[in-house]
DNA sequence: GTGCGCTGCGTGTACGTTACCGAAAAAAGC
DNA sequence: GCTTTTTTCGGTAACGTACACGCAGCGCAC
């Protein structure tokens, strides 16, 4: 047991300790034969490797690249924040984020990861917006041994390590189904959201669409409004949905841009008379929530995102394994009577 | 900046590392003077010990104790889960955990720590149930220097390290305020509940009556109903609300024992006619959440409440902090819409 | 025969820390 | 004064790993 180490394989072969570091790290300058020997002694023994003096030895802070867009700010901020405290609360390794930046979701990342390819950074974080056009890029960082993670969007098809995402269909359907719930009777209901070609927010409609038709058939859907990520566009929309001679009795939006809705709502005196549901956690929306006037929100948990990404990217890195390729996180469904649980932290 | 180091420190004092050692500590055997002037310095170049060296040196696999009950099963075996995941997942130091366990929570407790004093466990994990009697117990093992953590339920005052717990008010705030949209009309709702003598059942009890009485008025509360963890008593209970010649319009149940609950319903033709808001997660309750007949149930986390305390515990045993003293997790709402997250992991 | 490159392996050192064993100095006891 | 004890400090060997270096032995060309 207290043998299952490097200088104990070495022994029990009649072996130099170089040797068997060779034969365990793939290096040159080892007979296959003898590597092969030292490879079956090892399982035999149950070598592990001991991560600490690994550490110990190579000692080097491991650099690595974070590609996330500036836009949406406070949700971005919060994984980027996770990330941060992840890094400094591994002990085993020094780690270093580096962050970069991009406009918005899906543009302007590509020719970001391009700039700093001759970085060569022990481990890469993206959120692919768009994740077909940035494949070649991520599948040429994995192959230069550049391993690849994704948060907050996935793009499954790169070669990506692991993936930490919310789960964007599961929080639809949840608005959904909520709402199924609280409107027994015939009534429409509507749904904002910011683009359809995000990938995020097609599964949220179709999360959201798929639970009604299920849950709500009493329920008459609306045609999407799409407010391209636009505020102003955003206040002009909720406003015709509002003015509509059916005016809909429930509001999902799964964009960042709630706060103009809102106002539209307060201005005709709707607050507390539409089931407003948002996304994400916004300060402009505490107080909204706090009065009861949003129903609740679907919180995607970017800090624990962030965090998780980044264990496992240690896992990955020192160890060579993760425990699974695809995290998807339930999304917390936030109202007034836990909003206190998230104002401080996760 | 490479030179914060207990060598460094050393070298820029002209001293030894072993004086360093020892002024760094706490150990005897040097001057006040001295050790005053390394503390400086080590603050001045910001030393930072490196864990991996000082885990590489000491080589300790650490025992932990961990007292939790049997009862309830799947309950505190996933919070087992936990535990053994995140163990098995340190990289930094093996560590064993010993699981001793007891009929109920609240129940034998002290006799089972009792008995296993003399076994110095490098820290323990308990679960107090009734923490007042528990706490003379677990401040002499922390004089003993044994650090102790809560997992599951508190006991504030007796001097452990951390506490990772659920929100329990806020699970009753939750199940009150979803009632309080759901039933928008007069009615009336009742809560069956364990045994309010136990914290965590009370503080659920309470935070309920406190939704209903701030965000629902037109609700009327029935007078709690205890089964004292009993299923015939469970079953009987719910017969007599069911019969009840205004029959309840929800049932919020913090038991473990909501089965029989759902069997009363069920027999009665009852199941989709009444709101059912059940607590944790149990395999026989799946089919009813898949099919609308219980609302929703209020998920405790507990794998994550088993991981967060051992992640606690080693950053405690090798650094001396802890993040938070309190860690209250934020119940998950599971519904239909989002159960199959649930079913496998986390 | 000499020089050179290659393969296969052993040796030594260093990473930062802790735990010892002594030595020197100081203090205490006679 | 001397011995004995205590205090204060220096020196060094590990812990398990990674890697640079060294060194035979061999083949090959000049």
């Amino acid at each position: 047991m207290h043998e299952a180490n490097i200088k104990g394989i070495a022994a029990a072969l009649n072996l130099s300790i170089g040797t068997v570091d060779r034969a365990l790290h793939g290096r040159r300058g080892i007979s296959e034969q003898t590597r092969q020997l030292v490879l079956e002694k090892a399982r035999e023994l149950g070598y592990r490797p001991n991560y600490a003096a690994r550490s110990l030895k190579l000692n080097r802070s491991l650099r690595v690249g974070v590609f996330l867009p500036t836009e949406f700010q406070l949700f971005f901020d919060a994984i980027r924040d996770g990330i941060t405290a992840a890094c400094a609360a591994s002990t085993l390794m020094a780690i270093q984020p580096l962050f970069y930046r991009y406009p918005r979701l899906g543009e302007g990342d590509i020719e970001l990861l391009e700039a700093h390819r001759n970085e060569h950074f022990d481990a890469c974080i993206v959120a692919p917006g768009n994740p077909k056009p940035l494949e070649p890029m991520l599948r040429s960082l994995i192959q230069e041994n550049t391993p690849v993670f994704c948060v907050a969007t996935d793009a499954p098809n790169s070669g990506r390590v692991a993936a930490v995402t919310a789960d964007a269909f599961a929080s639809g359907a949840m608005a959904a189904e909520l709402l199924s719930r609280m409107l027994p009777k015939a009534a429409s209901v509507a749904v904002m959201t910011g683009e359809l070609t995000t990938v995020d927010h097609a599964e949220k409609v179709h999360g959201f669409q798929d639970g009604i038709r299920q849950w709500a058939p009493q329920l008459k859907l609306l045609p999407v409004a799409e407010c391209f990520e636009q505020p102003e566009r955003a206040y002009q929309l909720a406003g015709s949905l509002l003015n509509l001679k059916t005016c809909p009795s429930a509001i999902y939006m799964t964009t960042a841009h709630c706060a103009p809705v809102l106002r539209a709502c307060e201005e005709r005196g709707l607050l507390g008379r539409i089931l407003l549901i948002t996304t994400d956690l916004f300060p402009e929306v505490f107080p909204y929530l706090q009065s009861g006037a949003v129903v609740a929100t679907l919180h995607q948990r970017p800090l624990t995102q962030g965090k998780l990404v980044i264990e496992q990217m240690i896992r990955y890195l020192t160890q060579r394994t993760v425990e699974r390729s695809e995290f998807r996180l339930a999304p917390h469904l936030v109202m007034r009577s836990n909003l206190k649980l998230f104002l401080e932290t996760e």
